[in-house]
DNA sequence: CAATAATTAAACCAAATGGTTTACTTTCTT
DNA sequence: AAGAAAGTAAACCATTTGGTTTAATTATTG
């Protein structure tokens, strides 16, 4: 059930696990940039940050506008929609989890034989 | 202002980008497991199977507790909070992308001297 | 038309990744 | 005590990644 979007989902977490491509992202969230402009902030040469461009194009997350000889590229938020929500499963255990103790009494149990019983 | 937890955002979202910790993930949360029982399902050795335990280990996703031989393994959410707040920005252009128009307004907008609005 | 600017292509490199296999340690079981 | 089980460690391998540099391509511009 979540199989369907798996090759989407590497391609959107591997393309954020990067900072220079989460920087990137940040900054076309403001506005539309050119290759150059996305490279600027950054030591690394224009080849280089291109190619993050072209990561990040691989993810659709970026969309890319030939304009002569500069290329526009505009963010496109959405796949990271389905990170999100694969993500957003997760929520119901950051908040009952503050408490290790318990899971970790629970663990004991499960390894003395106990029947796995549901926490008071 | 996103800085300075780079480096575990670098953690999470690349233990997030291969299918395989992510279906550990699931299987975690359902229920603590031994290595040997994540690695079951796949048809990789068991010392793959280990490696990936180690890098959702190293991004604080799972929690470790050795019992004799067996280590049992705990999922903990808690990190992806990081992730999902740092994605949830992008909330807003999902949603108000649809139309390409308006995301050229706000850059107009912007490129005319408006104070950036801030999320949320 | 010639020069320059924006970007990609290609070749290369070091390091990281994801996998294997074999050996080893530790702990259970008998 | 002997053997099996659960893992890790280590050595190895192919591929990917993130970077470089040097062309090459394709507009613009003077």
């Amino acid at each position: 059930m979540v199989e369907y979007a798996s090759e989407q989902l590497d391609a959107v977490f591997h393309a954020l696990s990067d900072p220079t491509r989460r920087a990137m992202l940040q900054q076309l969230a403001e506005q539309e940039c050119s290759i150059g402009e996305l490279a600027a902030p950054f030591t690394m040469s224009l080849a280089a940050a291109s190619k993050h461009v072209r990561v990040l194009e691989g993810a659709g997350l970026v969309q890319r506008l030939v304009q002569g000889r500069t290329h526009r590229c505009r963010l496109n938020a959405e796949p990271l929609k389905s990170g999100v929500e694969w993500m957003r499963y997760y929520e119901q255990f950051w908040s009952q989890q503050l408490d290790a103790l318990e899971a970790l009494l629970q663990a004991e149990d499960r390894a003395n034989g106990k029947s796995p019983q549901t926490k008071e």
